[in-house]
DNA sequence: TCCATCAATTAGCAATTACTAATGCATTAG
DNA sequence: CTAATGCATTAGTAATTGCTAATTGATGGA
């Protein structure tokens, strides 16, 4: 068993856990289950479950998913807090604000009529 | 010459040009500068001239830089609405608001005592 | 004019990736 | 107990990736 993997960047591990249409996929499902088991992440997503379990492996590595075993059945939620170093390093190139304070303005004049 | 390319999803053009670390390398000093020319990328980075071309091109194609071609200098600048496709993506995730939320409330107690 | 510089493109390469099929190990059902 | 199910892991693969070295074409300076 070899541990030692010269852990990269965090933000290009979640960017390249997250790169993959698939496993985007898998990720965005899991995100919209509360819980979700790896035979029901298979179903209707046109790979094996062999596939499927390595998609959570990568995903579970970046930090963006957790498991919880019960019974036979191993059971995954999304992380959110996984997405973190991809929102601190657009914050660092200027993205949200300016975006976000539009809507925020928007937001405000809304409440404000 | 093939101009066909079948244009993957948006997200996952970004994510792909972002995940490398040396691209992303590259994106990040193109946004620092206001424009900066190909020699001055490839002036330590550590790959070759020819290495940085390529990541110029996909970065262009991902909608991430645009460029400026003046005598024998090709001058590079960020294009930031290049990363629309990954705020909207987060966003739907749920991401920006709870964490920034949060920021605004520190804020706005901040401004009150 | 001749030579240096800038940048894009190409061929070739080693490394990595996403997948399948197969296997093994638990766990539950009959 | 036996069979079926859920999941992880492995070996093997075809495709893709990131790089270099080399070439080409254009522009600018002496």
């Amino acid at each position: 068993m070899d541990m030692i993997e010269a852990a990269p960047n965090p933000v290009t591990a979640v960017m390249r856990a997250l790169a993959d249409p698939t496993r985007r996929a898998v990720f965005e499902r899991v995100f919209d289950s509360k819980e979700i088991s790896v035979a029901e992440l298979t179903r209707g997503s046109g790979v094996t479950q062999g596939a499927i379990s390595q998609h959570l492996k990568s995903l579970k590595q970046a930090g963006l998913v957790a498991e919880r075993a019960e019974g036979r059945n191993v059971y995954y939620r999304a992380a959110p807090q996984g997405l973190e170093p991809l929102v601190t390093w657009m914050d660092h190139y200027g993205v949200f604000w300016r975006e976000r304070f539009q809507n925020l303005r928007d937001l405000l004049k809304e409440i404000d009529s």
